[in-house]
DNA sequence: AAAGTTGTTGAAATCGATTACAAATTGCTG
DNA sequence: CAGCAATTTGTAATCGATTTCAACAACTTT
C-alpha cells in the first residue's frame, strides 16, 4: 500500500523510467543497476498499480465471460477450460450470469465499451447474430462458444447442431419409435431450429410423420422440461414414446414428469437429452445425452482470441467445428417392437 | 471508441468537470446544461473509461472470488449468490479456480496487492488463517466462506462443522453402525480437524470405540474417494459399515468402489456426504448429505462485504454462523441389527 | 446601489504507471 | 585523444477520467 514507483526510484536512486523498464523486462537495463532496483522493490514491498498501467496500455488483460446460469454444468466446464487457459496466458476472467435474459447479455456487453474488458466471450448467448456483429463492427473484441456466427471478426467454436440432432432421432427411430417428441429450449434461438432442422431431417430419412403437436419447449430449465412434459402428454394422449430434449436440465424435468405419471422410463418413453452434465451418468436410469468436449472448447476459444488480440494472428481460422457424440445409456437402451 | 469526455465537453460547450458531474449525478448543475450534456453524450456515443475513472477514484468495484474448482456445485452455488448479489450492488466479479492449490490462491491474492481488485473473498481457502490475518492486517479487504476466522478485519460465514459432523455420525449410530468411518478432504485442514472433532464426539456420546483404521482422506475428489475407499475397506478387513465422506463428490467414489466390490448401499454400508450437490439427489440410491444454504452465504456475505467497503458499516457482525441440515436420505436408511 | 449569499461553472491538479525523445555515458576507432 | 556510435538513463508527456478551488453570475438584503 502506498508505496508507489517514484518511491522505488528514488530508494534505488534512479528514474522512474529506469524502474519500469526493470518490471517489464525491456531490454536497455545494465545488470547493476538492475539488480539495484529489484532490491528496491523487495525492500519496499513494491507492488505495481495494474489500473495505472491497465490505463496507460490501453489493455486491461481481463476477459467477460457471460454465460447463462453459472450453476449449470455445461457453462461451467467451459468456464474452467476458459479460465485455466487465460490463467496460463496471464489474463483474468470476469465472470458474469445472464439468467437467461438477453437483456442482461447486451449490459454486461457494456464491459467493452467501458474497456473493462479486453474482450467478451459469450457462450450459447440468446442476443442475436445482427447485434454482435454489429457490436464486432464496431471494433470489440467478441467471440462466441456454442453457436455457429457467420461473421468474419466473431471467432467461434461450436459442434453441428443439426448433425446430432439428426443422430440421436435417428438413434430413436432405430430403437423402434415412431412418435418421437422434441422439447427445444427457447422456441425462437438458433439453436433451436438447428436442432428442429435436424429433428425433421431424421423423420424425413427415417419416413416418419411430422406431428406438430409433439412439438414444445421449456427455457432449458428442469421445471420447464417437466412442464412441457406434462403439456406434451395431454396433448398427445400418450401417444408419444420418445423425447428428445435439448439439455440434459430439462431431461430431468421429463424424468419426474414421468415418474409422477407413473411412465417407465424406458419400457415406456425413452429420454434422450444433451450436454453430458455431470447427473446424466449417475441418475437412473443413466440419460443418453449428446457430448461435447466442453473444458477443450472453452480453452481453445480463449487461446485464439488472445493470441489475436497480441496480433501473434490468427492463422486465418476463426471458426472451429467441433465433433460431439452421442452417449447411449439406459434411458435410451429398451428396443420397442413395431 | 475514441470519444472521450473532453469531446462530449466541447460539443455540449462546457468543461469536462461539468460533463463529469452530470455523468455521476452529482449535483449542482442546471436542468439546462444537464440535458445538453446528456444528448452530447447520446449523440457521440460516448462511454466513460472505467479504467480512467477507476484509476482517479482508486477503486475498481470487483471482486475476486477463489474457488478450489469451478466445476464443483457447491461452489457454484456460492458464486451464484456473490454474482447476482454483486451485479445488484454494481459490483464484478472476477473468477479464480485454485485448483486446490494454496499457492494458487496465494497468487490469486496478488490481485489485491496490485488493486485490479478491492476485495477478495476466499471458499473454504486452503491457506491457514495466519497468512490470511497478515494480508488483512496490511489493510486489504478479505473475506472467507465455508470457515470461521477469528479475527476482526475478516468477515466470515460458514456453519458449524463440529455440530453437524456430531449429527451425521449419531445419526449412523442411531442406525446400529458402530464400524463408521470418516473420509476427510485433506488431512491437515482446518475442516477436517473439526469434523474429526465431532465425529469423536459423536463416538464419545454413543460409547463406540474409535479405531484410527477408519480414517482416511481423499482430496474432496471423486477419484480421491474412490482410491481411499478401497484402502479403507482393505485395511479393515471389511468391518467398516458405514462411511462418513467429507463432501459428496468423494461419497461418488465410495459408491463407485462399492459397487465394484459389490458391496449393496446401504444394505451393507450406509454412505453420508456433506454439500448436497445436485447429483446427490438424483443418484441412486439417493444419497444422504448435509445442505448447507450456500447461494445464501455467498450472496448475504459479499452484501456485507461491499457495504463495509461503502462505510455504510458492518453494523459490527463480521462473522456468520447458518444453520446446515442433514438430509437423510436411501443411502443411510438401512437400520442395522445389533 | 453596495454588499453579501447562494448556486453554477471551469481551470488545472491528480491518480500511478509507460514511453518517446533527449541527454549522458561508455566504448571504439583512427 | 578527438570524434562518433552504441548503450544506458532521465525528463516530461501521456492515458482519461474526477475533484478542489477559484471565478463568476444571479439574487437578496439593507
Amino acid at each position: 500500500m502506498d508505496v508507489k514507483i517514484i518511491d522505488v526510484a528514488r530508494a534505488a536512486g534512479v528514474s522512474t523510467a529506469t524502474v519500469s523498464r526493470v518490471l517489464n523486462g525491456s531490454p536497455g537495463v545494465t545488470p547493476k543497476t538492475r539488480s539495484r532496483v529489484e532490491s528496491a522493490v523487495r525492500e519496499l514491498g513494491y507492488h505495481p498499480n495494474a489500473v495505472a498501467k491497465n490505463l496507460r496500455v490501453q489493455k486491461t488483460k481481463t476477459i467477460a465471460v457471460i454465460v447463462q446460469d453459472i450453476n449449470v454444468s455445461y457453462f461451467t466446464e467451459i468456464v474452467k477450460g476458459i479460465e485455466n487457459m487465460a490463467y496460463v496466458k496471464h489474463y483474468k476472467v470476469l465472470i458474469c450470469d445472464s439468467e437467461n435474459q438477453a437483456a442482461k447479455e447486451l449490459e454486461y456487453l457494456n464491459l467493452l465499451m467501458n474497456r473493462t474488458v479486453d474482450a467478451a466471450i459469450l457462450v450459447s448467448p440468446l442476443v442475436g447474430d445482427e447485434q454482435l456483429a454489429e457490436i464486432a463492427e464496431r471494433g470489440y473484441s467478441i467471440a462466441v462458444i456454442g453457436r455457429h456466427i457467420g461473421h468474419e471478426q466473431i471467432p467461434c467454436i461450436y459442434t453441428d447442431n443439426v448433425k446430432f440432432s439428426l443422430e440421436v432421432v435417428r438413434h430413436l427411430a432405430e430403437m423402434g419409435h415412431r412418435d418421437i417428441a422434441f422439447l427445444s429450449g427457447f422456441a425462437d434461438s438458433i439453436d433451436s431450429y438447428e436442432r428442429l432442422e435436424g429433428y425433421m431431417k431424421a423423420l424425413k430419412e427415417q419416413r416418419l410423420p411430422f406431428r406438430p403437436e409433439l412439438i414444445d419447449s421449456g427455457g432449458f430449465s428442469e421445471s420447464g422440461g417437466y412442464e412441457a412434459m406434462g403439456r406434451l402428454l395431454d396433448r398427445s394422449g400418450g401417444s408419444v414414446t420418445a423425447v428428445y430434449a435439448a439439455n440434459d436440465e430439462m431431461a430431468l424435468g421429463v424424468y419426474k414428469c414421468c415418474r409422477e405419471r407413473g411412465l417407465r422410463i424406458p419400457e415406456d418413453i425413452a429420454v434422450v437429452g444433451v450436454d453430458n452434465n455431470r447427473i446424466s451418468k449417475y441418475i437412473s436410469p443413466s440419460l443418453s445425452t449428446v457430448n461435447q468436449p466442453k473444458y477443450t472448447m472453452g480453452a481453445l476459444l480463449v487461446e485464439k482470441l488472445i493470441d489475436s488480440m497480441n496480433e501473434d494472428q490468427f492463422g486465418d481460422k476463426r471458426v472451429f467445428k467441433v465433433d460431439s457424440e452421442l452417449l447411449v445409456r439406459g434411458s435410451s437402451s429398451f428396443r420397442r417392437e413395431g
